[in-house]
DNA sequence: AACGTGCGAC
DNA sequence: CTGGTCGCACGTTA
């Protein structure tokens, strides 16, 4: 399934193949009604807009989705109709319309008209005739029709050119009945669900059926007669207290039958060319949803429309020069003075090392150019690594950390470098897993990395266009890129980030990364020995425990062993049965007391610990160092990640973990580690962001948070919170910034969900700005579309109007999250631009290696020990100013083990 | 090869 | 249903 972005507008072309899209209006506003909470939908003069919001929300996915020709919407009047004329029960005891839902059916009309989308009433005659009606003109039309109806009066209409759109609850997702759907489900044809319907009755338009017969029943005698008509002229022939009820009932049954049949005949004011859907009244458009206030709508309604959204119009690719002399290099250059250069490089890959760099592809107006590094003389490298070197030449790369680390494995500098394609496109949607080149190009431009005509061909004769085809290209497409980011970048406020402090920060990485952390390997191996021992051990007393061997690793194997061999009550459900995780099996423990789980747990550890030691090992490169590699385009939030290995997740929790932290050591010629973390930055984050006055003093005070905070929430003098007290509440403070429940919270703290709740009732009570800001921070997003942090890095959340309740209130705790791991994201780095840019000025060779989240590993230099740590310290400290002092903890030590504090 | 489960860190 | 952000290893299934 394309997505809506690639969306053209429908044309009434008849060469395409048509296809009519009818919705029931009424029971798709209620469905949207019911699918979102209306107190999180309304304008500010205190209109609801939440089955708004939903409907038209489910119309763009259906359009993106199904792609029709023709759109068209129905409702219902108030007035009567001649089923309810000729039964006056008809639809009564339908519970009263809520408040909430009042004028929402005008405002949607309202947008259909603004959308350009016929709707339809028809006095005298319900939504569904209307529908039945223009499902018949579309047929006879030749187009495809889908039904989108929450009544199954609708089923009638299916046949092989129309299917029906059935919503089930919370599904989002709705695959399209067709005939073999209705036939697993009513085990009748379409033809005959009005028959079937009216003998079990619809408690919906409150049309009793025959008492003790349902659907099955009623497909037996449907398909023993073959429909209605040749029931009742056997009635006399059916058996049974069904039969006598059936007899009892006919006239329901008749009355039903003429009820529920839907008119295809109605005389409509509209002809199916008037259905074509055509693009929106832009202005209508904006001026609505400007009333209603919705944003992230106007943007995924114009993108679905978007005129921009049509492919890029491909210039032809301008010819490739090789510049193979000096001279010819520097003239290229000279030529194109001023200009943004696309860069980028030709590389093979090397068993066990870094890529190697064969040459270098630029790009410029109108022209493209590539140097062969390999076979260059003496002269044209030296040019080639001036104008790389060059500050003042500007450069756009996709991925500079990786640019830069592998020009220096050939002794060559790059600089000068404006745009990262890939952090660009990062900063404009972090969320996206992929920003490969390939991939990034694809979605913002619809380019390929291939050139036109040259898919599968190689270039013959000349190896080198082999390299240098691709890279030309790809240099092209950067500058293309480059220069369609840009404008994003800056509508979304990133330009700042981007400049100042991401493309600064990839130089550094790129020098912790070369740089590494020096390892004690035989220390290495010998704890691989001891988590083995253990290993065993404990494998052992497992099998002896249960009589048998078992993969202990399998959670498969584990679950036999578990629930149908021990026939341990079972634990939470998961997809592939019930979950052995590490907090089941505790509870496991406490309830059954078995030996096995003891054994097990054992064995959990000590093999995650041997695993972590073990990857460890293999990545010692021959320098006696780890290099791990951080991924700036990663995570979500503004985080950094580490990669192969991710030497943010080594252990430190457990004694038996924390011995692994002795393994990193203090290079040769080098004095110490130094490591500086800040202290409780989230909490700090959430103090400043909220502005409650408690916690913000409680910080400038210098206290001792988590008592603070528990004496406030248990009434109790400072000194007589109880351990059990202060960890009660360091859980739930930092539970309350990731959007914990009542429930997590119970379950953490092993309290009732009534004593949580309570906890967080008193918590809110006395720190009520910080309850305020959480409530503000998903509203806000809900506006905007975004969160922000304290550095403008923006997240955007368009699940937060999803009327899937699952994806929706995971938005909502991820919006909770964004802004304060984010914000600490940002102050980190700045933190690090910081600390670099102070040893560079002061001249000191001690080394930055590691950064964990809220941490800095440095490798200290002889003798620069408390230079460096005052200027860790201060720089770090003064990374943001906020409403609250940063706290640094500073430790030293031969290896990162000992360092901490 | 892709997915699911489980778990280490902050 | 129920705590955010990651990376990695293993077993299982396609």
């Amino acid at each position: 399934m394309s997505s809506a972005a690639e969306k053209s507008p429908a044309n009434a072309n008849n060469d395409e193949p048509q296809r009519l899209l009818v919705i029931d209006g009424h029971s798709m506003a209620f469905r949207a009604f019911y699918a979102l909470p209306a107190e999180n939908f309304a304008t500010d003069t205190g209109q609801h807009t939440n089955a708004v919001y939903g409907f038209v929300s489910m119309l763009i996915r259906m359009i993106a989705d199904h792609d029709p020709t023709h759109v068209a919407v129905a409702f219902d009047l108030d007035t009567p109709t001649f089923r309810s004329e000729e039964y006056e029960d008809y639809k009564a005891g339908r519970s009263k319309t809520p408040e909430e839902f009042h004028g929402q059916i005008d405002l949607i009309q309202k947008v259909m008209e603004a959308m350009n989308i016929p709707h339809l009433s028809l006095d005298g005659y319900e939504a569904d005739d209307i529908i039945a009606t223009l499902a018949a003109r579309g047929q006879e039309a030749g187009a495809e029709v889908l039904v989108v109806s929450g009544d199954r009066d609708a089923f009638q209409l299916i046949n092989e050119t129309t299917r029906v759109l059935y919503p089930k609850k919370g599904v989002s997702d709705i695959p399209p009945m067709d005939a073999e759907a209705v036939e697993a489900k009513y085990f009748v044809r379409p033809e005959r669900y009005s028959d079937l319907a009216a003998l079990v009755g619809e408690t919906a338009d409150n049309l009793p059926g025959v008492p003790g017969v349902g659907p099955k029943t009623a497909a037996k005698w449907l398909n023993l007669y073959g429909d209605l008509a040749g029931i009742l002229e056997n009635i006399d022939a059916i058996k049974g207290k069904v039969g006598d009820s059936l007899r009892a009932h006919v006239e329901d049954v008749k009355r039903n039958r003429r009820l529920n049949r839907l008119l295809t005949d109605l005389d409509l004011p509209v002809t199916f060319e008037a259905l074509v859907l055509s693009h929106p009244h832009r202005d209508a458009v904006e001026e609505l949803f400007d009333a209603l206030q919705f944003n992230t709508l106007r943007k995924r309604l114009f993108d679905l429309f978007g005129e921009e959204e049509q492919p890029v119009e491909e210039e032809p690719m301008p010819p490739l020069e090789l510049l193979e002399t000096e001279e010819a290099l520097r003239t290229w250059f000279a030529e194109r003075a001023g200009q943004t250069f696309g860069l980028h490089l030709a590389t093979v890959p090397v068993t066990g090392a870094p890529d190697d760099v064969v040459g270098v592809g630029f790009a410029a107006e109108g022209a493209t150019a590539y140097v062969n590094v390999e076979q260059a003389d003496q002269h044209l490298e030296e040019a080639l690594a001036t104008v790389l070197a060059d500050a003042g030449s500007a450069k756009a790369v996709h991925d500079f950390k990786r640019a830069f680390k592998l020009l220096k494995e050939r002794g060559l500098g790059l600089a000068g470098v404006v745009d990262d394609t890939m952090i660009s496109a990062y900063l404009i949607q972090p969320d996206r897993r992929s920003h490969e080149l390939g991939d990034i190009a694809q979605y913002h431009l619809r380019l390929t990395l291939e050139a036109e005509g040259e898919s599968g061909q190689l270039e013959l004769g000349l190896d080198e266009q082999d390299a240098a085809q691709p890279a030309v290209r790809a240099a092209y497409v950067v500058r293309l890129l480059s220069h369609h980011l840009a404008g994003q970048v800056l509508e979304r406020g990133a330009s700042r980030l981007l400049a100042e402090m991401e493309l600064p920060l990839a130089v550094i990485l790129a020098r912790m990364e070369n740089t590494g952390i020096a390892i004690d390997t035989e220390r290495l191996d010998e704890l691989i020995g001891d988590f083995s021992k253990t290993i065993d051990a404990a494998t052992q007393e497992a099998y002896d425990a249960i009589g048998h061997e078992v993969n202990l690793s399998s959670p498969k194997q584990l679950q036999g062993v578990l629930f149908d061999e021990l026939e341990l009550p079972k634990t939470k459900k998961i997809k592939t049965g019930y979950t052995t995780d590490a907090d089941s099996l505790q509870e496991l423990l406490v309830k059954t007391q078995h030996p096995f789980l003891v054994a097990l747990m054992a064995y959990r550890d000590a093999t995650k610990l041997r695993q972590t030691v073990e990857g460890l090992r293999k990545t010692v490169a021959d320098d006696g160092r780890i290099h791990t590699t951080y991924a700036q385009t990663v995570a979500a939030t503004g985080r950094l990640s580490s990669l192969n290995p991710n030497l943010q997740n080594i252990p430190i929790r457990s004694e038996e973990g924390r011995r692994i932290r002795d393994v990193f050591v203090v290079g040769e010629g080098y004095e110490t580690l130094l490591t500086a973390d800040y202290s409780q930055i989230e909490m700090r984050i959430m103090a400043h962001l909220s502005g409650d006055e408690g916690l913000i003093q409680a910080y400038r005070d210098g206290e001792d948070l988590h008592r603070f905070v528990g004496s406030h929430v248990f009434d109790v003098a400072p000194e007589d919170v109880t351990s059990e007290m202060r960890s009660k509440v360091k859980a739930m403070s930092y539970g309350l910034a990731y959007g914990l429940s009542s429930f997590g919270l119970s379950k953490q703290l092993k309290i009732s969900v009534d004593e949580a709740r309570g906890l967080m009732k008193d918590y809110f009570s006395r720190f009520g700005a910080v309850r305020d800001y959480l409530r503000g921070v998903v509203t806000q997003a809900r506006q905007d579309g975004f969160t922000s942090t304290i550095e403008g890095r923006r997240r955007y959340l368009p699940d937060l109007t999803s009327d899937n309740r699952q994806l929706r209130e995971m938005a909502e705790r991820a919006a909770l999250n964004a802004p304060i791991q984010g914000s600490a994201a940002d102050i980190i780095k700045r933190a690090m631009l910081g600390v670099d840019a102070g040893l560079q000025e002061a001249g000191l060779s001690t080394r930055m290696l590691l950064q964990v989240h809220d941490e800095l590993v440095f490798e200290v230099a002889e003798g620069e020990l408390d230079q460096v740590e005052a200027l860790v310290r201060e720089r770090m400290a003064h990374a943001a100013e906020l409403a609250v002092p940063l706290d640094v903890q500073v430790g030293i030590g031969r290896s990162w083990h000992d360092a901490e504090h």
